[in-house]
Parts: structure tokens; sequence; C-alpha cells
RNA sequence: GGGCCUGUAGCUCAGUUGGUUAGAGCGCACCCCUGAUAAGGGUGAGGUCGACUGUUCGACUCAGUCCAGGCCCA
């Protein structure tokens, strides 16, 4: 009897891209935006992901939230634009391109620029496509690039203002450095490879120390590296603070200074003979040596004693000989000391100062001679060789150094950046509220912003100096100007044309000349994307107001995006870009191990959306607690499939049996509304209020949660399962049908608004097949939450109590009835007659609703009874004070309702039907019973 | 190695201010229905609440240590 076209198979993957075409031909994205004009604005702002390769879970993962996030919003009354965007520029566009291209350098970096361009774009078309076949929607005929012409000049711009407030400085920062290219390298152009160092013990003599040890020779201190070539370079020795350090002996009575732990395994490796001179007093904690001095091996230089906790027991002397330019510990560590990162080589690594024995020759070179030297002054303690994993250059395969190089800097002290930002992420609400601390102890332990790149694609650094004097040109007016041409025609600008032409004619140096030189570097990535609120929350219309209302992203950006926002919007507006940040987890696999193709482990969104369907993996994301990792599995999948085949044929059923039902015309009045009916829709009010908080508190796996086990416990199983009785045997249009109709349509409308945020396919397949009410829009997303109220005025929470406690008597029931089927002595529920004892308490209760009994026990006849009179085969079941019996049913099958009745027989005209029957049959309508007490 | 996070039935989630035999849904086993039918209903079996040690009359809930996994650094 229930008839609607709702398909009972969903068919996801074929029906959802005739779905997406129907909205994108409708605009129903501006349609959403369009319906609240005028409302509060909720600005979700969207961290760029790169333009390059096939979206992952993780990314999936991402803009479905945000999806969920914006249409929740919009749902609950505010006027929610998604602007997406995309992060253009950077190495991981170059790299593909240049792979693309084939060998380096083949083509100019004009040229280059542009195919980096065209790649980007292609990618940003194909996730617009990917985002989209998700459900995601969004402005995606708009979105932002920073690879804008406008973008990369506010890009540009931001850089300058940054400058000419004073934050910008140039500084030598180690980089790795490949000798064969002669080239920086960033970080994920290094393979770490086997490599043979030279493993060498040298001696620093102590000129000041918090001991001095009594001896008959020199006191040292001990160090190991595997790299003579950076002693040149040396400036400092690192010492644990916590760890303890001690003397020992040699021959010839010099005293050497070394971790206590790393005494034995260093006379284990070198054969070296010293003896532990076992003196309390010598016995030292590392954070003593502190500022204390010793001699270089070889130069005439005073090498201070430093504190360092990245000092290890693993192997050396735990003393670590300390080169600022050469090492990126070592250079954090000289930044701490004032230490100059000094690295005096040239780009081919050869050394441009220092003794004959090694300038001019390369570092790898210079290792031998550096070990003869060391060997010469006497100050080689021990020599071997060690095979390691080193960094070497992706492309060439030779091994890499460090190198200390200029580069320009973001002072974070300059006007107090850094306590600042940290005061105003204290402002901001961190979801979960740990993302605080997090944030705020990478803002304090970072070292200052390195902002430059030795790259090409990317916003250059509007920097020039005089060709004639070397000075920088620091008129800001001037400077300003090649943002115009940047406006124009992109950074590309600035590849494309000289000097002269970019500045404002006539530019003049301090020194009178007027040829400038362009600086090469590009700016860091992250400055980009860290200015994307600048370029996108412009204050230019209500939607780009700033600041943002949430950025919503993964645990990787607290060291990236979040941070970066934060530092150029406090340095440049002087508040964080944000009023909240929601972060999630990170995306893995059934074992919880992260995907990656040498595991094989890799489940692509797009394979989902072919097999499952987009609202499958959009179930995905809103079952589980995002805020710890998600896990993700084949089993998983077919589990969260079967939900969903449940959730979706509770609705069936629903819109199967509205199909006469006109909410304008059919529905009843709350109190002409049976009981049964009330109480369900105060039930699915309390329900819909909740998900309300939930949504307000980003908490969707508990709207899911609570959702799916309301449609298959509240309703499935027990609210419909009664229903079947009157919806399919009562007259039409009788009271008691009605007053169903009205609860399930209700119900249904409102159930379908609560979940239309996360399976936004298949609410709105719903949606389509339900009966409207005036007002309702033509899309479920343009429509708004349900109100508590839209169900009807609450039932007296006295009956309510009833239907609690009428629900306990049922679950004893039906396990009876259980028990019965297994003895065979009923096989369906309506061929059986239930008679209850109960006691004073719940006598009363029954007895007044005796009428409703049968339709809530799904049998054909109840009789209620004091324990006593009910037969010796009832039994006590888990209720105190209610025995079961259970019996055949008295009378015949009626051939039309399937109820039990001693009345079928009885009517003339109609011999096969009930009492119940009859009635409806002969014409009349609203007489049917079943009572509403 | 450091900072941060996570750890309740096979899977996904609830567990109120520490208080009686730790709850759901899905899956599983068995049964029923055949007017939601490539559907629906029922009953049931599954947990030493990651481990250990404390605090307490009492801890899944508090504290500490450890283990496993993740993110970011090194």
């Amino acid at each position: 009897m229930p008839k609607t076209p709702f398909p009972m198979k969903a068919n996801l993957p074929q029906a959802e891209p005739r779905q997406l075409a129907e909205w994108n031909e409708k605009r129903l994205y501006e349609q959403i935006l369009a319906a609240r004009s005028g409302a509060p604005v909720f600005i979700l702002h969207d961290g760029p992901p790169y333009p390059t390769g096939e979206i992952h879970l993780g990314t999936a993962l991402n803009k479905i939230l945000k999806d969920m996030v914006v249409r929740s919003k919009s749902m609950a009354g505010f006027r929610a634009p998604y602007i997406p965007g995309w992060d253009c520029h950077g190495l991981p566009i170059e790299t593909q391109v240049e792979k693309e291209l084939g060998r380096k350098g083949a083509v100019e970096p004009a040229e280059f620029r542009k195919l980096c361009r065209a790649f980007a774009r292609r990618y940003v078309d194909a996730h617009i496509r990917d985002f989209q076949r998700l459900g995601v929607f969004g402005q995606w005929n708009d979105p932002y690039l920073t690879m804008d012409f406008a973008f990369e000049a506010r890009i540009a711009e931001a850089f300058l203002d940054f400058q000419e407030r004073g934050y910008v400085y140039r500084g030598k920062k180690p980089v790795y450095w490949c000798l064969h290219d002669r080239t920086a390298l960033a970080e994920a152009e290094v393979e770490y490879e086997d490599h043979t160092s030279p493993s060498i013990w040298v001696r620093y003599e102590v000129i000041e120390a918090p001991i001095n040890p009594k001896r008959n020779g020199r006191f040292y201190a001990l160090i190991w590296t595997t790299t003579p070539w950076t002693l040149p370079a040396s400036l400092a020795l690192a010492f644990h603070p916590d760890f303890k350090y001690v003397c020992a002996e040699d021959a010839e009575g010099n005293v050497y200074l070394l971790a206590e732990d790393r005494l034995q395994p260093f006379l284990d490796e070198t054969g070296v003979a010293l003896r532990h001179r076992e003196n309390a007093d010598e016995r030292i904690e590392g954070r003593r040596f502190e500022g204390a001095k010793f001699r270089h091996p070889f130069l005439d230089r005073e090498i201070v004693g430093v504190l360092a906790d990245y000092v290890t027991l693993d192997q050396g002397t735990g003393i670590v000989h300390t080169a600022p330019g050469h090492g990126a510990e070592d250079f954090r560590t000289g930044q701490k000391y004032g230490l100059e990162a000094y690295a005096p080589l040239d780009d081919e690594g050869r050394f441009t100062e220092g003794l004959d024995d090694y300038r001019g020759k390369t570092v790898f070179e210079a290792n031998e001679p550096v070990i003869e030297l060391l060997r010469r002054r006497g100050a080689l303690v021990a020599s071997g060789k060690l095979s390691h994993s080193y960094p070497h250059c992706w492309r060439c395969h030779n091994p890499v150094i460090f190198r200390a190089t200029e580069q320009w800097f973001l002072n974070l002290e300059h006007r107090d950046l850094r306590n600042r930002a940290i005061e105003a992420a204290e402002g901001v609400r961190w979801i979960p509220d740990w993302g605080r601390e997090r944030i705020e102890a990478m803002v304090r332990g970072r070292p200052d912003w390195c902002l430059s790149r030795q790259r090409i694609w990317g916003v250059p650094i509007v920097a020039f100096s005089c060709e004639a004097c070397g000075r920088r040109l620091e008129d800001f007016r001037a400077l300003g100007g090649v943002l115009d041409w940047f406006r124009r025609e992109g950074a590309d600008a600035w590849f494309a044309r000289p000097a002269e032409e970019l500045l404002p004619a006539g530019t003049r140096c301090a020194c009178g000349a007027s040829r400038w030189r362009k600086e090469n570097d590009i700016l860091d990535v992250w400055f980009d994307s860290g200015s994307t609120h600048l370029a996108v929350l412009d204050g230019r219309d209500a939607d780009r107001r700033f600041p943002s209302d949430l950025y919503l992203e993964g645990p990787d950006q607290f060291r990236g995006w979040f941070q970066s926002s934060l530092l150029v919007s406090v340095g440049l507006r002087d508040a964080a870009p944000y009023r909240n940040v929601l972060t999630y987890g990170w995306a893995l696999d059934a074992e919880g191990r992260p995907m990656s193709k040498s595991l094989g482990n890799v489940i692509l969104p797009s394979e989902i959306c072919e097999k499952w369907g987009a609202d499958l993996l959009r179930l995905w994301v809103c079952s589980q607690d995002y805020h710890a990792d998600l896990r993700m599995s084949e089993h998983g999948m077919a589990q969260l499939a079967e939900a969903y085949r449940k959730l979706r044929n509770t609705f069936r059923w629903a819109l199967g049996n509205l199909g006469d039902f006109d909410p304008e015309r059919d529905s009843l009045a709350d109190e002409r509304l049976w009981e049964l009916d009330r109480w369900m829709l105060g039930r699915t009010a309390d329900l819909v209020k909740r998900t309300k908080e939930w949504y307000e508190a980003f908490e969707f796996q508990r709207v899911f949660h609570a959702v799916q086990d309301f449609a298959v416990v509240d309703l499935s199983a027990f609210y419909f399962d009664i229903l079947k009785d009157r919806i399919y045997t009562f007259a039409p249009t009788s009271e008691g049908r009605r007053s169903a109709q009205t609860a399930v349509w209700r119900i249904a409308h409102a159930l379908v608004r609560t979940i239309a945020p996360l399976v936004v396919f298949t609410a709105e397949e719903i949606w389509k097949f339900l009966p409207k009410r005036e007002g309702d829009p033509e899309s479920v997303h343009i429509a708004l939450f349900p109100k508590p109220e839209e169900l009807g005025r609450a039932l007296d929470p006295r009956l309510a109590a009833n239907w609690e406690r009428l629900g306990e008597v049922r679950g004893e029931v039906l396990r009876a009835l259980e028990r019965a089927r297994n003895e065979k002595r009923i096989a369906g529920s309506l061929e059986a007659k239930v008679r209850l004892g109960a006691e004073d308490g719940w006598r009363e209760l029954l007895e007044s609703y005796r009428n409703w009994l049968p339709a809530v026990f799904l049998v054909s006849q109840v009789e209620v009874d004091e324990p006593a009179k009910t037969p010796a085969s009832a039994e006590t079941v888990g209720l105190d004070g209610v025995r079961v019996a259970v019996e055949r049913a008295e009378g015949s099958k009626c051939e039309r309702c399937w109820n039990y009745s001693t009345a079928v027989g009885t009517d003339a005209e109609f011999p096969t039907l009930c009492e119940r029957c009859v009635p409806v049959l002969k014409e009349s309508s609203g007489t049917a019973k079943g009572g509403n007490p």
C-alpha cells in the first residue's frame, strides 16, 4: 500500500552527478545566498590547497567539513558565503613543471612562469570538479587564486608594508646547498643516501671553565665530528645542560672533558687509553659550561661554551662543536648566543679565506687537509670512517652541505610582534581548546621568519639595489609603483621587464646613480597564504568582512597557515584574522596508519564516489569524531552503507504513506492529534533542539548518531511499525489516519532538513518527493532548520511519562512473544493474545490505555488483570509488577487487516472481515476504532 | 629525542559534578513476517572502559608512569 517513486536503491554514483548538474543550472549557491540577503554574515575563510594532482582523502575531508559548517550556518539563518581558494605558487608546482619539461634551465624564467601558471590553472579546474563532486557548495566560478594579478600585487604590497614598518631585515641563514648545481635546495629536494664520512675526535684546549683539574699536562674538551671541513667555521662548543661531564686523563697527564656516559663508548670505539678520574668535584653538570672559553685547534679564535638540548648521548662525546653557518641547529644556537652565521665559502663550496691548507679547496676536498692540519697541531685525538645516511641532492645525487647565505627575514621581535601575536591568539576561540596552547608554543619558540626563497615561481621580493653603490632602494612610493605593473600583468612583469621600466622614471639612488638591479629571490609561499585574508577579506562588501569567523584546517596548519596568517594579520592589521579556529584529525587507513603510496593503502575520494557515492563519503566524515584521527576502510564503508540504507528506507516509508496527504489540506490541529502521535512529535522536537546545539558546536557526529538512532529505533522499529495498522486499514480520511500522517509528515519534514547539511544529495532527493507546505523553497538547501515548535505543542509531561512506561511494558511483551515464537505457539505476533497480570501501580496505567495496547504490542488482543487472575503460564519478566502470558488470539483472521477477531463472520455482507474493517468498507469515514482514549 | 593529541564491544559513537549488573546503532548468530520486500520486525552473544601504580568507602571518570598510534618539530 505505501507508494512512492522515491527509489529504495539510491544508486548514488549515478544519481549524484545528475543532481549536481541540476543545482549548477539553477545556480543554487547564488540562490541560497540571495535567500539570506540582509541576514547576519558568517564567514568561513578557506585555506588554500596546492593545485597539484588528484585530491586525496584529507583534502576531501577538509572540504566536506567546511561544507557542513557553511550549510549548517546557512540553515541556521546566516548568510554564509564560501569563497574557495588555491595556493598557486611554490615548489611543488615548479617541481611538477620541471618534470614535464624534462631538464632544468631549458627555458627562461618568464617562460617557465607561464608554464607554472598554466599548470596551476589546469589543476585548479580539476580540483573544482572534484570538490563539486563531493557536493560542496561555493563560489566555484570565481575562486581566489594567489596567482591572480591583483592577488600577487597584494602579496608584494604586504611585503613592502612590512618593510616600511621596519620588520624586514637581511641576514644569514644556513640552507641546504648543492655544490654541483650551485643552488640552494628546499627540504623537500633533499634525499638521504648512504655516504662515508671521516669520523674524528678533536681536542679544544680549555681556557676558562668552572673547574680546573689538577694535572701535569693540559686541559681539553673533547669533541667528535664527521665534517672536518666545518672546523674552520667552528665558533662554539655545545653542552647539554642536564648531562654530567667528567674528566679522564691520558698517559702524558693531559685531562679531557666529556660526558660521563660517553667515556666508555669513546674508549671502546677509538682504543685511546684514557683513565677516568673519579674525583667527585670533577663531575659537573653541563649547564655550568655556559660561557666557558676554549681555544680553536688551529685558528687564532676564542671558542665559547653554549648550551643546547639537542646534544645527545647516542654518539660523540656529549660536547658538540658548533658552526652556526653550517647547520640548522647550530644556527639556532648561534642566534641565541649572538654568534655570526660564519660560512667562508663561495657558491662552489670553495673556502674563500682561512689557512693555506684548505683555502681555495672545496669542502669535501678540504676534509683530508684539515685532518692533517689537526694532526700536525696535535689536536687530533682519534680518527676513523663512518658510513651513515647523509643528505644528497635529489637531482644530481651529490652530497649537499649546509651553508649560510644571505636571506630576507621578518623580525618577530620588532614592535613586539611575537608577543602581540600570542596575545591575539589568546583572544581566539580554539576548538578543541588545546589549539591555543599549541599555537602559542609554536609562535613563542619559532625563529625569525625567513621570507626569501631562491626560486622562480612565486611573488618576487620587490627590492632593488643600486648598481653603482649597492645601496638598497628605500623610496616606498617608487617601490609601490611596481605594484601597478603587477596588477596589470601579474608578478611576471618582474621577470619580463627591466628595473628601469618597473620603477617610475628618474628614480635615483642617494649616490646619484639611476641604474638598479632587481632582487632575485621570491617570497616564501607561506607568506602568500598568510596574506589571503588581505586579498580576500578586504571588506569590499559584507561577505568579505575582516576578521573571519572561522578557519578550519588540519593539525599541520598550526605550523603553517594558522601561524603565517596570524603573523601577517597581527603585523599589518593588528588583530587575529579569525575569531574561531577549528582543527580536525588526520585521515588514516583501517590500521591507523597514514595513507601513502609506498604502503599501498591509499584510498582516493574519487574511488569512493564511484563505488559508494559522495553522500557515503560525507557520512564517513560526519559519523566520526573528527577532532581525533579518522579511519577509512572498505569494511567501514560497507557498514556506513548499511546505516545509510536504513535511514533512507525509513524516509522512504514516510514518503510512501504521504502520497495522499497534503499538509495544507489534511493536517490535523494539535488538539485533534492522537496521543501517541503527539508523543512522537514531542520526541522529534527534542531531537531537533539537540541537533541545533550540536551543529553550533560543530559536533556533526552527534547529529548523525542521534538521527540515525532515532530513525532506526524510535521510528522504524517502534512508531512506524505501530502506525502500519492505522495507516493501512483505517478509512483514508479518518481522523486516526490523518493524525498519523500529520505526525509522519511533520517528522519527515523536520528531519530531512536536519540531515541536509550532511547528506546533501539524499536530503534533496527526499525533499523532492515530500509533500510541501506553503513557503517551502524548491531546494531543501535553501530551507531553514526546523524549529521545535513546528512539531506541535508539547504533550503534557505526565502523558509523555505514561508512554515511556508503556514502552517498557512493550519490551517485556516482545520478549514473551519471542519465547512463544520459539516454542512454535505463534508465528506472526497478530496470532497472539496477550494477557497481562499487573500489580496496582501498573494496572491503572494499562487499563487507561487498554484500547491502545493491541496496536502498541502489534497483537490482536490484550487483556489486563490482577496478577492472581492471569494464567499459570504467565511469566515473571524483567519488570517488577507485570507478568505476561501469550495465548493464541481468539476468533479468526480478518482478511483485510490480518488481526484476529471473534467478530469475523458475523457480518453478512463481509463475512471475512472484522468489526473494524466492515464499517470502513461500508463507506463511513472517521468511525474506525482503535481508540484515542 | 622534544611539544601537542588520541586510545570505551569486530566497526562508529554515548557515558551527566567519581556512586548500584558500562549504554546505543551497525555488523554477527538465531527466529518471525511477506501490504517498507534486493525491504521490515524480534531475541541474543560480544567490553579486565590501552596497561600499571596511586588518591578515595568507591574510578571508565582524578593523579602519576608506561605502552600503542597520529600531527609537528628535531
